[in-house]
DNA sequence: ATAATACATTCATATTTAATGAATGTATAG
DNA sequence: CTATACATTCATTAAATATGAATGTATTAT
């Protein structure tokens, strides 16, 4: 009943790019000391999200990457859905349960995981940095 | 982002124990072999059902279990809430991100996360047993 | 009383999933 | 043609779940 941690750490990646300049570069040894996790394991997450587009990565000498799309159109939820490897609330076939198929439960708790799903797609990536407090996110962490 | 099969396991007692008739108890030991789990492990689950008043247990010989309260008085929210080890959707602080704390992120998870509560806690064990394609449920499984 | 039964508790183990890191490959700018 | 930065594959570790064995405690039928 958790996201994972690569799904955590895609938000944080994406928060990062969409706090500097679009046109500057990040590097991914650069978020990933920021972060303070392990280059080969920051290079994942962001594989995955250049992959889908997320992010935009460029090889060779100057390299590095920035976001694939504007802030607005990154839907908090795409990110669940592409960082989340199971998204189903119970899997009542692996190992055939005795209830099923009369059994409603396992469409009330996917009813209510779409409840969640809908909600958190109602933001986007450009929500998560706009100032909130007063001082705008960026200064308080770049 | 799935339940633990202690909390499916659990929502199956339930359902079982609710089909038999109110005033007939059930043992571990065939709810166990019903779903095929060992004794061992479906008591751990009747277990916490028990210390938390769902379940009431009676030992020694002709003992047994039924259920605490009355189907309708048993909330899904709350055998969530009782079996899952973690409800929130994200950790920031046990290795702390430096997005803390101004990262509206978390916010907004959690706030996903009570809809799918909410919802959930909408239907009791009654909804579960109800007949829902002619057949009562009970003819089906018992 | 006492043996049989059924829940209670503790301890150990296995399995799965998630998380992490090392090594090596490929593209590109200078 | 070399330094840099992403790309890919493989192996390992750690944590969370899941599972089972052994033993204890209460109750009741005989």
């Amino acid at each position: 009943m958790q996201l994972t941690k690569h799904t955590d750490y895609a938000f944080r990646v994406l928060i990062y790019l969409a706090m500097k300049p679009a046109e500057q570069l990040a590097t991914i040894q650069e978020i990933a000391e920021y972060f303070d996790i392990s280059r080969s394991h920051m290079m994942k997450i962001v594989q995955k999200l250049a992959n889908a587009g997320f992010v935009q990565s460029i090889r060779g000498k100057q390299g590095g990457i920035h976001l694939g799309k504007p802030t607005g159109d990154i839907n908090l939820r795409s990110i669940i859905e592409l960082m989340e490897a199971t998204l189903k609330p119970v899997d009542c076939t692996t190992q055939p349960c005795r209830l099923n198929p009369g059994c409603s439960l396992k469409t009330i708790l996917f009813t209510g995981q779409q409840q969640y799903m809908d909600y958190i797609g109602q933001y986007t990536v450009a929500d998560l940095v706009k100032q909130n407090n007063g001082s705008p996110v960026k200064d308080r962490l770049l």
